[in-house]
DNA sequence: CTTTTCCCGTCAGGTAGCTGTAATAAACAG
DNA sequence: CTGTTTATTACAGCTACCTGACGGGAAAAG
């Protein structure tokens, strides 16, 4: 296995380096994001391990940058931030996972083995809708051979429609996958962004169900 | 999603089991392993949630023996915090995640999406009637493999009669299901409904009981 | 730092289609 | 045949929904 560790702190770096050696991976080590754009661009990893915290710059945006451009290499996120929201980031930004530092090294490996395991011979699947093709994992969507460039919300709301194709999902539901659900919404901020998701995918895609919700068209 | 949840703490499970329905999935509750493995060997599960330590076992060795049964259902694994050891070896029987109790329910739901994500979606169970398809998750009915748009009252009253089939329904009941127990309602309108899903579905799906009521046809 | 760009929530005006009502026809029981 | 219950159709009101526009705000660009 080919694994990318992008990571500043050299102490840290090293040992995590040394202990990926020693399960018989092969290693690259990076500290900078530039060098970590460029390393991926050079050649395909089967991991990434990504700290948040570089001195160019911060990881999520580099990851969610990485994830728009369509590269669905497994990442895992290394943070010293331990807080909830930033772990729901990252796994919201395309993350497969995260760690904690500072973290034990034979979880690491354990990780790595679940990550491995997970990946090993599994080409994206790709959820065809008509015109378009939508890759879950890489959180794209494709229309005729075109890549759209959904937002962040525009994504979560038709992934739901995919994930369960057919079915209604009413405006509550909906927003339940976008907001926290302590959070109070007034407004029609639903309709806008299917109005949105509506003029990117084509309308037909998103059918109207009058009282009951919105559900996918059929194909 | 169908989801089993593999816990005997009764506070934390009925938050969990709450979280999840809230995003829309069933989720059946177990307390014993001895359970979970019925459960899991009567029906299929997209995710199961398995804490580590129950009334009658450990969790692990159960994880395990599902493993080398050939059974690939995605396996988070719940356990207290300080039962490092427990989440590598974990991971290393076959588990696709753990979380550290207490977990914060937004990140339940972030690891959820994240297993969904790779879940292609299983098609609900569907009750036939003559020539219709009904689909109660999803609030569809197919005709002869065509779906029927139904308005938000007449799947109301239908689904009534699927979920009493042969069951005579009368017209206060139907009303009932319609609206707020205080509302008057002075017109035919259950009639008018009536025959607007007649038109849909076939004259004969559902039969009139004259002075009584409404039933389903015989399937 | 300033400028620009983009995302997102809010609002208002317009539209479509569901739904209740009533009028009329049909079915049924005695 | 007569009275009663149910079916069907048409229609108008209204509610849920759609969409373009705007501004605040955050991130990216300069």
């Amino acid at each position: 296995m080919r694994v990318l560790l992008v990571e500043d702190d050299t102490v840290l770096g090293a040992g995590v380096r040394d202990q990926i050696k020693a399960e018989g991976h092969s290693v690259d080590w990076v500290t900078r994001l530039d060098d970590a754009a460029d390393y991926i661009a050079a050649a395909t990893y089967d991991l990434v391990l990504l700290d948040l915290m570089l001195p160019d710059g911060r990881g999520l945006p580099f990851l969610q940058n990485l994830r728009k451009r369509g590269d669905v290499t497994p990442v895992i996120i290394l943070t010293a931030l331990d807080q909830i929201s930033d772990r729901i980031d990252g796994l919201n930004a395309g993350a497969d996972d995260y760690m904690v530092k500072p973290f034990d090294l034979a979880e690491l490996s354990a990780r790595l083995a679940a990550v491995a395991r997970r990946y090993t011979g599994n080409p994206n699947p790709l959820v065809e809708i008509a015109d378009l093709e939508v890759d879950l994992a890489a959180k794209s969507v494709r229309r005729q051979g075109k890549l759209l460039s959904l937002t962040a919300r525009e994504w979560v709301l038709f992934e739901g429609f995919v994930q369960h194709p057919g079915q209604i999902i009413s405006k509550a539901q909906l927003e339940d996958r976008l907001y926290a659900f302590d959070i109070e919404i007034e407004s029609n901020t639903i309709e806008v962004h299917i109005s949105r998701l509506r003029k990117k995918l084509g309308r037909e895609k998103i059918v109207t169900v009058r009282g009951m919700g919105y559900r996918l068209g059929e194909t």
